[in-house]
DNA sequence: AGGTTTTTGATGTACGTTAATCAAAATTCA
DNA sequence: TGAATTTTGATTAACGTACATCAAAAACCT
């Protein structure tokens, strides 16, 4: 009835409890068919071991260390918060969170700084690592190295393919990009017009794949409306205000804006500046003060969001059954877009 | 450095360990002044019992009680069956679920039902029930009766405001319904004509609330746009095929259809016998077989869901923590309403 | 067969907490 | 002041696992 524990399956296998622990923890000094009795006796028992009761036993500590780009703009300035919090609450779970940051977009900093973390003396060796990849060949020989040192790594927010990473946590942006086509080629049915893509977002990587996703689905679904080639905006709200409001004078046809990176203060401004009619409809990435008041205001019609708490929180959990290699589903870690109207704000 | 334990406490509020234990767990014996010095001591370190190694020695073992709707729809059915999946890997968080099925509607039989988990044998009394509740008055008395009993109560999907529960976890039906109203409506734009509204609901009160939602923000930002009055379909396919099938074909002018409840395969149905022209824009609820094909087939536009398994999880996170008496979040519980288009089906 | 090596068993301690027992000290009351 | 009572301390054994040590048994060599 109660769960197994590890003098069960030493009667049941008919051996000591040393030999169980000697199999359970992969110690050698067991003959090949008394590690298969015990092993058989495991299955028939259904045991599992009890985590926590072995984390007390050998009073593990998980070190964690996150690498996040340093302020580089308002995304990562919440998602450094967010850490910082979690960090905190974290030490509940027997984890230890250390933090650095390193200049964005430079992936020798980058690599660098992964390597220190790998060199340091052996009790400050995180178990695992959370990185904000920046999509670079160092960082990926960088990331081969860690998990060469037993280090397992997982990349948040932005993904690095083709690396040795764990896992990735995250957002599909293509499927975002997919989502904001749907939503807005909806929003402006029936109408022939423009659809203005503002770029210049934080990480080259999601730029693209929201911009693939997004011409995706307004070609093959939306032939009506037609995507203008991106106005960049360098994620920058003073840049974004100005080259919107041209695009927006220039061209009285613009039916609908997608905004995928950040300046959304500055695409707020430009509509309500240049205000024109009927105003177009707009769908913009990452739900902050901005563009909360944009939604509100009937500025903005929907916005794209990645919940940083649960990618973090996600990460973490991600991590430890990593370090104590227990199973981990292959869906966790694919973060949901969330979609936000006026109406469902939280 | 690291986490302080009892020990430390004890050291630095110079009493013993036995008193330590006695502050912490709350048993007599110990004078006004000493209980103060010991949460001094406390507060001081920033210690936190460590909630592992305490469930290891008292052995606990939380044990929960799910009480469901037998088999009233399929929303319903896959509750039950996601109720089972977690009662499975719960085992490994020393949590024993146990599952009941009531009526659906039946106030009297749900009542009667909780009462018998609080009249049972000491040992098989749970430490928290979670159930779904019908709307009644003897539901609120058996729950305010679990309460009284030490037992924590969960209201699930759907809530029973103005009783004793400790909490409640499932989605905000008037927000759901304002986010189909703010998406129908943008779907419809610059279009005038009628809103079907097909009801039917699994339950009286989701329906009752997202109708609410729905219309209060039709009235209030989408005027040129007539909901109609709502279309029984008693959750049934047939039904629903039919009637909105007559609906369709009396009036011509629908152009945007709410489904709120279930029987989405009838609509799917009615939608491609009728074929109205231009096709009306179609929001329907919950994410499953019927209406994921109908996504991809261009029948339906939008889809609102909600994560059963989220809700389950959060609904045994939230009972463990009650039941240890750990703060938990006030936002926790509230389950936010996915959006799925065609584009970001999962 | 004898010796060597490998495999297994027995035992104890630890992790941080709960919980019980019994003795010692402090406090209250008559 | 002495007895009764309350409060505190000291000690011990769990919980399920990890890990170390030493001895015993079994298997492997020549």
């Amino acid at each position: 009835m109660l769960r197994p524990t590890v003098h069960d399956v030493a009667r049941v296998a008919n051996v000591s409890l040393s030999t169980v622990d000697r199999v359970l923890n992969g110690r050698d000094g067991v003959r090949a068919a008394t590690r298969e009795r015990v092993r058989a006796a495991m299955r028939e028992l259904g045991y599992e071991r009890d985590i926590m009761a072995a984390n007390l036993s050998r009073k593990r500590v998980y070190k964690v260390h996150f690498t996040l780009p340093e302020g580089s703009n308002s995304f990562m300035r919440n998602l450094a918060e967010e850490v910082r919090a979690q960090a905190r609450e974290a030490a509940r779970d027997r984890t230890r969170i250390s933090i650095s940051t390193v200049p964005p977009f430079d992936g020798r900093a980058l690599a660098a700084d992964l390597r220190r973390l790998r060199d340091a003396a052996p009790e400050a060796v995180p178990d695992g690592v959370v990185v904000v990849a920046t999509d670079a060949a160092e960082v990926r020989q960088a990331v081969s190295e860690l998990r060469g040192a037993g280090i397992e790594v997982i990349t948040l927010v932005s993904d690095l393919p083709a690396s040795a990473r764990s896992r990735f946590v995250g957002i599909d942006n293509v499927s975002a990009g997919r989502t904001a086509a749907g939503l807005l080629g909806r929003f402006c049915r029936g109408q022939k017009g423009r659809i203005a893509i503002v770029a210049g977002s934080m990480l080259l990587r999601d730029h693209v794949e929201r911009r693939l996703g997004f011409e995706q689905v307004m070609h093959a679904e939306f032939a009506h409306l037609a995507p203008m080639p991106p106005i960049e905006g360098r994620d920058a709200a003073d840049e974004v205000e100005r080259r919107v409001s041209e695009a927006l004078e220039a061209r009285p046809d613009i039916t609908g804006i997608y905004s995928l990176g950040g300046g959304n203060g500055g695409l707020q401004r430009a509509l309500l500046r240049v205000s024109p009619t009927p105003r177009p409809m707009v769908v913009a990435h990452e739900l902050t003060e901005q563009s909360r008041h944009a939604l509100q205001d009937g500025v903005f019609d929907a916005v794209l969001h990645q919940d940083i708490g649960h990618e973090v929180r996600s990460a973490l959990d991600i991590l430890r059954a990593l370090i104590d290699a227990t199973p981990v589903e292959a869906g966790r870690g694919l973060i949901r877009t969330e979609i936000f109207l006026r109406d469902n704000l939280p």
